[in-house]
DNA sequence: AAAAAAT
């Protein structure tokens, strides 16, 4: 990669820039069908925004000259983007090109997945917050001081007001806060951590010298922990889109990828990293990177990043590596659901820390209709025909609509895909036998329609943030009630209405009350069979409030239910109120105050108030 | 029992 190239618009109008320009091996010429032909006015949008000194004379033989990303459009790029020539100088790519050119295209928000966020639909999302001091919520991104170049960028995602969570993490992570917040990706959740980092870390720095760059060894000042290669990846495109021409380095390291790029990526220097924790770990051990100047740590889905398998690599990551303790960095959990049994897990990772619960939007509320049919194990595959084929006819042009289907193992995965293939319909699938390329062409294609069905197991059921899938079936339903939660969660993303199917068979049986329950309470029609199957299995036990569950929201913090002993300082040390920790059980502590939206102060009035 | 995550 040489190092040196002169701003395009520069670039294109000197002769001796030309050569320059020619002599790159790019591939700046190819334009995808649908963009080829326009005409010359146009051009000007696809400027850089801030480096728009150009005009229309930025073209090149007949149409705009456009930099090799562009062969991604309409696709969220698998992490890459390399190759783009149409850089400010020592700066890295524009990430806005692809959906800045959609939207100048008159493409709608159809590809774009900044764009469409349905704020209507939040208005009314209730949430709640309990914890010690707790930061007010702002109404605007202006009230904070989160510096220009955020703001810009902000402006350049087209974000025009906070979401619910952004409304109130924000705030208390500026504040220095820790936190625990339930909420979904779809809800604005990774701009929720990533713009207080951002700009924590710009800062920082003002009036400092900045740190040395190209040690051999990185020192992030942020570290963003997700559970899948996928993930990472997306929060990865979003950071570097929230941190462009902030100086801020975002970098990402996941496993199945070439290790030689990611290092080369850390010895360019990162501020912020994200990271899947088995890479993280190896390249720790490469001494590639060291921790011991994180300032702030992310867990992205925490729940799951803090169930049995993954638990272990976390505590290592997070408690036996150089890692500063809690209380020095500043730490935030990020999931949908947050079962008690987690919520006492993390919080040897937290110190003092708010928690934070955003009702739901999208998943088990009115944006997704949840319906759930009884199929025989060995007529699902039929079942499922059924349904893709209604789903076509219904369709405007007989086309298909992005539909995810989950089931339960990689094999019936890769044999289900098989079938649908053999039986005329464009299907693709994700897991973890996959190798990493085949899963992200697997994702591709599928954001981009060219597989418009794709079939994966538990790997997709977090966090991705696929716009404009319109179907979940759960051609196997999961073990687990948050399992669920999170599949469904793929629909009805920003805002958007959705439609979630769920093959119910005998096996199931265990999953029923909790199912019934879910769709009970998002208000959906619960059949009467499965109200008796939810009867069947009550005396069997099982959880009976999801997630120690609050109705409508994601969570609800562990900590007020008293359960949890002395060892917690955060009980303890409030000079008010009760003289012993035993006196912290139903009533409020002093210190210990739960906010509920704009609806007054407690609790009871929430839940009982009923969000409809 | 399954899935994910390092080579």
């Amino acid at each position: 990669m040489p190092g040196t190239w002169a701003d395009w618009p520069d670039t294109v109008t000197g002769t001796a820039s030309q050569t320059q320009l020619h002599s790159r091996p790019t591939r700046p010429s190819y334009v995808p069908p649908h963009l080829r032909n326009r005409t010359a006015p146009e051009t000007e949008n696809y400027l850089v925004p801030s480096s728009n000194e150009g005009s229309n004379s930025n073209s090149l033989g007949g149409f705009p000259l456009k930099h090799s990303g562009s062969r991604e459009i309409g696709l969220r790029g698998g992490g890459a983007g390399g190759g783009d020539r149409r850089r400010a100088p020592r700066e890295p790519p524009n990430p806005f090109d692809v959906s800045d050119q959609l939207s100048e295209m008159g493409v709608s928000e159809e590809n774009c997945d900044d764009g469409g966020i349905n704020f209507d639909t939040y208005e009314d999302i209730p949430v709640e917050v309990s914890g010690s001091d707790v930061p007010p919520a702002v109404n605007s991104f202006q009230e904070i001081d989160l510096g220009d170049a955020l703001n810009q960028n902000i402006r350049r995602c087209k974000y025009v007001k906070p979401t619910p969570v952004q409304r109130y993490a924000i705030p208390i992570s500026i504040a220095g806060r820790d936190l625990m917040a339930c909420a979904q990706t779809g809800s604005g959740k990774t701009a929720a951590f990533c713009f207080p980092i951002i700009a924590g870390i710009m800062k920082s720095r003002l009036g400092v010298q900045w740190p040395q760059r190209g040690g051999r060894i990185a020192y992030p000042v942020a570290l963003i922990l997700s559970p899948t290669r996928e993930l990472s990846c997306q929060i990865h495109e979003e950071a570097k889109k929230f941190s462009y021409q902030t100086g801020v380095k975002v970098a990402v390291a996941y496993g199945g990828a070439p290790i030689q790029r990611q290092m080369r990526d850390l010895e360019k220097g990162v501020d912020i990293l994200v990271a899947t924790p088995g890479r993280l770990v190896d390249l720790a051990e490469r001494s590639k990177v060291s921790l011991q100047m994180i300032k702030y740590l992310a867990l992205d889905e925490a729940d799951r990043m803090l169930d049995m398998g993954f638990e272990p690599q976390i505590r290592k990551i997070v408690e036996q590596m150089d890692m500063p303790q809690p209380g020095i960095r500043q730490t935030m959990l990020f999931s949908a659901t947050f079962p008690n049994e987690i919520q006492r897990l993390a919080s040897d990772f937290l110190s003092n820390y708010i928690f934070l619960t955003v009702g739901r939007v999208g998943s088990s509320t009115d944006l997704i209709a949840q319906r759930v049919e009884f199929v025989q194990e060995m007529d699902k595959r039929k079942h499922l025909m059924d349904l893709l084929y209604t789903e076509r006819a219904n369709g405007t042009n007989g086309k298909q609509v992005l539909t995810l289907v989950f089931v339960e193992t990689k094999r019936g995965a890769d044999s289900l895909e098989n079938w649908l293939c053999m039986n005329g319909f464009s299907a693709t699938a994700i897991h973890g036998d996959r190798t990493q390329p085949e899963r992200e062409q697997a994702l591709r294609s599928f954001k981009n329609g060219v597989t418009p069905i794709m079939v994966a197991t538990d790997v997709a059921s977090r966090g991705l943030d696929i716009p404009h899938v319109a179907h979940v079936v759960n051609f196997d339903l999961p073990k687990d009630i948050d399992d669920y939660v999170h599949r469904i969660g793929r629909t009805g993303r920003a805002g958007k209405t959705g439609l979630a199917t769920a093959f119910f068979s005998e096996g199931n049986q265990p999953l029923a009350k909790a199912l019934a329950e879910l769709m009970q309470e998002a208000n959906q029609e619960v059949p009467s069979w499965l109200s008796q199957y939810a009867e069947r299995s009550s005396y069997g036990g099982g959880r009976s409030r999801r997630s120690g569950g609050s109705g409508r929201f994601g969570g609800y913090d562990y900590r007020r239910d008293g359960f949890s002993s002395g060892g917690n300082s955060y009980y303890n040390s409030d000079a008010g109120g009760g003289s012993g920790s035993s006196s912290f059980t139903s009533t409020p502590y002093p210190s210990f105050n739960v906010q509920a939206s704009s609806y007054g102060n407690g609790l009871e009035s929430i839940v009982a108030s009923g969000w409809d």
